[in-house]
DNA sequence: TCCTTTACGTTGTAATTACAACAGAATCGT
DNA sequence: ACGATTCTGTTGTAATTACAACGTAAAGGA
């Protein structure tokens, strides 16, 4: 578990905590690790957490198949982000989402109820974790409403523009490269992939941007 | 204000805190209130926020119109609702959307520098109004993923169908009665409102549910 | 290297939607 | 009660999409 203190350091959540801080919080925090093979399952739709997740190595993806297998992707999950926080509530109902394993993946698991209630005066970073997950569960929110803003765009041109620009400012490029591959940007975008990938060969032809596989460069006028 | 403190007694944000203990946090959480007519705007897009809101009285709309004048509806905040955490953080960007007024309202600031830090022990019930804090906008963001997934239909008669069986499981009800007219309806699932009046009649007509103004009424098999 | 699998783009068709325009009903203010 | 305004449903057309099928390119495994 220790080989990941540098990364749990970097990350949102220990935010401001030092090293030998950190050390003491994984026990304080009930710290569990797990790893994932690519292709599998790190939670299910349906079960119930009291966990918060911080994925410490590899990617995942958070993605929902209806009953009749059409799979949407909800969002992409990058080393030191965290995840699961919103159904760690005490009552909060079952997960609506599968967290699947895009690359192999390390996950830390932290029993939500240590980190919520603020322990004795041993954990003197506590208060600051409590803070950084608040802070870390508003951006996931801000990243929830910008989503919603591209699925609210009617045509498919118009929800690969403002991906696509929301991702150029993000990486503060116009040569961007995304997390998904094609079928997986055409779940993330709930649209359809042969339509998507025309659409975008259009796009070409307008002078709107010029692609190869993930990497994507935005020509403005 | 104290006319107000059965509301906010009631609110999620206070769950747990006596009638005596809010009294002392208002002025412990720098707490302000503000009234707004029907129409105005409580907050406006590419604002900053320093605080977190509940509104005591009245509905909002959270919404947000486009270069073109499309609007588009991300949510309904009722009485005792909190709102605006997602942009509290100290180094948070801009407002993403508009806060507007659909009836007369009182909304409630609560400075988010004081919130979130702990302060001294004559607040004793502070570190419950965190742990609130924290257990309400993961309901929230809960709300983002099912808006998501009914925006992630590929029709307007699943993306109405989605919202109304989940609206008819929050209400436990087949009988329900919603916060949005048909215009709003429209702007909340990003569809034509005219194609959805239509669509909404071919499904009275296939006997899937019966209707009249914002009162619908599911029909089982 | 060969074979298998996955990824990507293209095309045609049927289905669905957006948009515009309009009419009747309901609501509001005076 | 009256007119003005807002809300709702209807219809037709043009635009857009979903879906299916296919060929090729790239990637991965034996």
């Amino acid at each position: 578990m220790d080989n990941y203190l540098d990364i749990l350091q970097r990350t949102r959540l220990f935010a401001g905590v030092g090293h030998d801080d950190i050390v003491t919080m994984l026990s304080c925090l009930g710290a569990r690790v797990n790893r994932y093979e690519k292709g599998k399952y790190v939670l299910r739709q349906g079960e119930h957490l009291s966990d918060i997740l911080v994925l410490a190595e590899g990617a995942l993806h958070i993605q929902r198949d209806d009953y009749w297998g059409n799979r949407s992707i909800l969002g992409h999950i990058g080393v030191g982000e965290i995840f699961g926080e919103a159904y760690a509530a005490p009552d909060s109902g079952p997960l609506l989402n599968d967290v699947i394993a895009v690359e192999d993946s390390t996950v830390f698991f932290f029993d939500v109820k240590r980190v919520i209630t603020t322990c004795s005066s041993a954990c003197r970073f506590h208060t600051a974790v409590v803070q950084n997950l608040f802070f870390a569960i508003s951006e996931k929110n801000k990243d929830l409403v910008r989503k919603l803003d591209y699925m609210s765009r009617r045509t498919t041109r118009e929800k690969l523009i403002s991906y696509l620009s929301e991702e150029a400012r993000k990486q503060n490029s116009a040569v961007i490269t995304i997390p998904f591959n094609r079928q997986q940007l055409a779940d993330y975008l709930s649209v359809d992939r042969s339509a998507m990938s025309s659409e975008l060969g259009k796009m070409r032809d307008d002078g709107l941007l010029e692609f190869e596989k993930n990497r994507f460069k935005l020509i403005s006028i």
